[in-house]
DNA sequence: CAAGGAAACTTGACAGCGTCAAGATGGCAT
DNA sequence: ATGCCATCTTGACGCTGTCAAGTTTCCTTG
């Protein structure tokens, strides 16, 4: 639609694509993701897309790449609308971590499915990080001084990431804000017990 | 390898196909589960699965049949080898829920990945329910009496379940069996607060 | 300013995939 | 014995990712 007359060099096809693959992933689910249908998208031919990606999985991992940027804003988003209190803070991003995957079935898939998992290039894209961080920053405050702060994130990251994936699997039945605040109460009793 | 001469009327052949796939996902992951490759492997020609399931999707329904029993067993195993009081009793199936994901990587994606998620064939297998069970039963010792025992059963659903997919992406590092037993210590926090 | 080379993109081909249509074959009930 | 039907085979179609080779454009370098 905002095509440019260039007539060869399209100038921004790897954003394009990129773009193109987001909206083919929102639309038809996982399966709809393909390179053909990208080029197609975004105005160039099928053999295209291979001098900016490296095949599919490259594509795959540069779509993760955005949605994890705007994964973990949807959690920052969440975190700064509720209590500002600690406790508040790490139930907000919880909040946020659902509403993102119930938004986005297919990019959530994505990012935790079994394309990034693979041994395959030698990890998860760096984006996954910046999410951690939010993670992170929200569990500090309930940390005791010189204990391993990795126990709590992965506590409350297993059970926020677990609520999320089987929600979307259909495990947990039809939406319920009730039950998935009952779950995160549990989250009032983690850290320094008192 | 066990083939009948049967000239015609393989006999078998469907669970001879399940077989195939379940061979197929353990060898090659999700991607080399192929309808042809599972028709070569049994012996019969590429559109005979046809006759037996509703295309690739049947097959993969089929497949997680037999895994949700499977991972049903483990449960049970772990739960009868550890402390049998009713929290060790707990932990040990949240033990066989993680032993049963890291020694099965593909089905357990096939398990809870979008394929069973999609509003598809109307939800999921019957035979996920068994494993459901499981976890109901372990759980209710920890239900106050009057309460919703959901609440507390996708409490540690969640937090098991996370933490198994998280640790297969990838994302929790190397195996840490301490860092696992500090995440399950919040299940002594779960039910009647103490 | 001109030449050359690199980068971007196209075209064409290949094997593998799921799926459908039609034909062949064997077992079973009538 | 006959006829039917489920089972399986063969062949084809369109779609997929990927590679090879050719074409066009841009940029650098002399």
């Amino acid at each position: 639609m905002t095509e440019e007359k260039k007539p060869h060099h399209h100038g921004a096809l790897r954003e394009a694509l990129i773009a193109a693959g987001i909206r083919l992933l929102e639309q038809g689910g996982p399966d709809a993701l393909t390179l053909r249908r990208c080029a197609a998208l975004a105005g160039v031919s099928h053999a295209a897309p291979a001098h900016h990606f490296d095949g599919l999985a490259g594509l795959k991992l540069a779509i993760a790449d955005e949605g994890f940027r705007r994964f973990r804003d949807c959690m920052l988003t969440a975190e700064a609308q509720g209590d500002p209190s600690p406790r508040g803070r790490l139930k907000g991003i919880c909040r946020g971590y659902l509403a993102f995957a119930r938004a986005n079935r297919a990019m959530f898939h994505l990012l935790f499915g079994y394309e990034m998992s693979a041994p395959h290039h030698g990890g998860v894209p760096d984006a996954a990080r910046v999410g951690y961080d939010v993670l992170s920053r929200c569990c500090a405050p309930f940390v005791s001084p010189g204990s391993d702060p990795r126990a709590i994130e992965i506590q409350v990251w297993s059970l926020i990431h677990g609520y999320a994936s089987l929600s979307l699997a259909g495990r947990i039945g039809p939406d319920d804000p009730a039950l998935f605040e009952q779950v995160l109460a549990l989250l009032d009793r983690v850290g320094n017990a008192s």
